[in-house]
DNA sequence: GGCACAGTTACGGCGCGTTACTGTGC
DNA sequence: TGCACAGTAACGCGCCGTAACTGTGC
């Protein structure tokens, strides 16, 4: 039962300062393996285990699941991939921290209130540190950053068509204040409100979804001066990331359009405000009728839980000759990637749902057609030569499958397999466009 | 399915932001209970409801269970007090926020060890930051200061007693410097080291199971000078918080003895360091042979796993003619207090497992006997008369039993059968004492 | 008659803790 | 021979999430 240089269960139980139930259980689900495994089926660890283990520890201490651990902790080969996952933790820790502060100020005042005997409000507490909406937010910021920002990469690194996804679907939007190519169907919005030079005065947008904000990030130099955008989410902690990048940005281009800060009070109607920012479930949203030109969704329309609901509030918010733009993906999408994981195991399932059989370039006309009179598909043309295994190596991780369950096992050999197959570099078909649904009163 | 001025399940969980599932949790496990409940089992939840709803929210970010958080919400009639409770939190926030800061810190410090290419030592990393017993620290903290403190005042303040329960277990060591009524017996010390004085030179002191200090901090004006202590826990959070108060004490008082903050350098052997710090199990106590003139042990022996181990580890350490003094419970111990709840609700058992049944007053002897050569069971004489049923209501809500599974239901109900049963006072046995046993080497 | 919303089982899932029982090496 | 330490297999727990199915009231 011993080996040299190496600690067994129990030892390494005591250093790591866990129980051996622990290890075992860490052992059987992949988030670390023993270093060496004799014949009867005893672990033995090494001073390297011993690091990882830490590592975890620490991840653990950071809130984050042994999922999302096995994940960032797959890759310490290198160990300075691990700068960013650090940063990001560190911002995070900042957060917390200044959520604790908040809480803290709370119950000092709480209990101020306490002893002078007068009633406490939880609810304003509640408000105040906004405590409902931390973890939420700590997850989504974690997925964003950490999962989606290797599939970003892998797009932005590799794709072939130079316009850029978010550039491409602005240019459908028909926003662009420089734009005036011919194409009547393009520009929406120049058909609504007239000719009015360069500005889109009075032009009213409402983005379902934002994410993190990127889609107007990204095409910032663009967005015409007269344009006033509701960018909406259904989660607190995505609207609070992209009112804070959104926000940011305004700063520092201008003081001239101070962002609206205050995600509740949308109608005070003031017309120096561009932006507002407001928590929008898609299934009722809480706007007037005919109020908006143009209504945006980048992939979410797939997470409706009753299209027949949603579809008939984003009509109902449009004003007639208003057009919804929504993005969506097809079967084809990155297949290539798919079949190569599958491939190394045929247990392998990147995506738990394909969310294109919810809602997708197959099947999106058939769902816009009841609610709107006119719907046409826009094609993205893309695709991606990817030249680096270890990036499509990150891609594949990052994926919300069962992969990194047959991947852990061993990794390095997950790694030759895909370097063997990406040596001339590795096409990957892009399938995605967005439809164009336009509502049109007689 | 409706009703006025109600919030049905599904509009106050909206309201709330949970879940139906939850709220029917709580309700089901008595959390929070529905103002009305119609006669199909519609629930139905009031503002108050909501408040209360607010407070459990809060109190579970803060790090409660639901189980706490019943204890802690149940007299929320008054709600002064949740004072110290939430005072306490707002400890517990500060040493959280402290904890982040090094975690920050070292985070900087990796991360910038991490661009120069150098390697990183995750251990030293969780060394400063001791992530690892953060949570279990926090845990024990809370139940010393919320729970074990209901017990404790009513013990302070209804006991008959004028001497108190720590000065008199203080008394049975011998060590009190002032101490020279005769009785032999009793001064295990003097006939230890010989005669010198007031001064107690040499004696060596291990206390097994600190808790939080109390009982040197009770004695502080008696500990003779030359007296050299060892105080012990098997756990961090409670060794660290004894640390904090009596190191506290030293500063406040005098600077003349200054206490040696490292937990493991006990083998400096500096006279000058009255009180060690040291994390024991006592299944292996890291001591040599022959080395301490008493051994105490405070309401612990209970929880060896292996009473043969322990009493060997003590025996061994003992000097020859050293003592153990442990003190603990018999079964009519506070009995009054079961039998009462118990009439209340027959269900009611108010201690999850009766300790005294593993080590107590009863078994005690037959338990030290096989390893020292002369046991003693010293009774302490006591009584509680309760005069206020809120404390004693207090006391019931914070036992460790499954009490707030009945009394929940009516609180009020709970408190008026024990003012009626509290009149003239209410007598409470105490039925406590310790043990010396003696090494006695032929 | 439908359907929105209420209810009630019943099972799943994380991250282990906790028996209970079996096997191996010194 | 004992026993310290390894293993596996199975269940439990806190706090719900998620079906699946069954009433009720408008």
């Amino acid at each position: 039962m011993k080996k040299e240089g190496y600690y067994s269960s129990g030892s390494f139980a005591a250093k790591a300062h866990v129980t051996k139930k622990t290890l075992r259980y860490y052992d059987e689900h992949g988030f670390l393996k023993p270093s060496f495994v004799n014949e009867n089926g005893a672990r033995f660890y090494t001073e390297q285990d011993f690091q990882k283990m830490q590592q975890i520890q620490m991840l653990k201490y950071l809130g984050f699941s042994l999922e999302d651990i096995r994940e960032m902790t797959m890759k310490e080969a290198r160990e300075e991939s691990l700068v960013p996952a650090l940063q990001f933790q560190m911002e995070l820790l900042d957060e917390r921290m200044e959520q604790m502060k908040l809480v803290r100020e709370s119950l000092r005042d709480t209990t101020e209130l306490l002893q002078k005997g007068e009633a406490v409000d939880w609810g304003k507490l509640m408000e105040r540190t906004s405590v409902s909406s931390l973890e939420q937010s700590l997850r989504q910021q974690y997925l964003n950053s950490s999962n989606i920002s290797a599939r970003i990469s892998l797009h932005a690194k590799y794709a072939v068509n130079q316009q850029g996804w978010f550039p491409w679907i602005f240019e459908q939007c028909g926003l662009a204040s420089d734009e005036n190519k011919g194409d009547e169907n393009k520009s929406i919005v120049r058909r609504q409100s007239g000719a009015c030079g360069e500005d889109q005065q009075g032009v009213r947008v409402l983005e379902l979804g934002c994410g993190n904000g990127s889609f107007w990030l990204e095409n910032w130099e663009g967005i015409p001066k007269g344009l006033s955008v509701v960018i909406s989410d259904a989660s607190e902690g995505m609207l609070r990331e992209a009112k804070k990048a959104i926000t940011g940005r305004t700063k520092k281009k201008s003081e001239i359009h101070p962002v609206d800060g205050d995600t509740t009070g949308k109608r005070k109607g003031d017309a120096s405000h561009r932006f507002q920012f407001q928590l929008i479930d898609f299934h009722e949203i809480p706007c007037e009728d005919d109020s908006f030109d143009l209504v945006i969704a980048n992939h979410v329309l797939f997470y409706a839980k009753d299209f027949d609901k949603v579809l008939k509030e984003i009509r109902r918010v449009l004003k007639p000759g208003g057009r919804l733009i929504c993005s969506t993906y097809g079967t084809k999408h990155m297949k290539e990637i798919s079949t190569l994981a599958a491939e190394f195991d045929d247990r392998i399932v990147l995506a738990a749902q394909n969310l294109y059989e919810i809602f997708g370039k197959e099947n999106g006309e058939t769902i816009l057609k009841p609610h709107f009179e006119k719907v046409e598909w826009r094609q993205y043309e893309d695709h991606l030569l990817v030249t680096d295994a270890e990036d499509l190596v990150d891609y594949i991780i990052s994926c919300h499958g069962n992969q990194n369950r047959y991947i852990v096992n061993d990794y390095k050999a997950f790694r030759q397999f895909v370097e063997g197959k990406i040596r001339k570099g590795f096409y990957v078909t892009k399938d995605a466009g967005v439809f164009v649904a336009e509502k049109i009163v007689k």
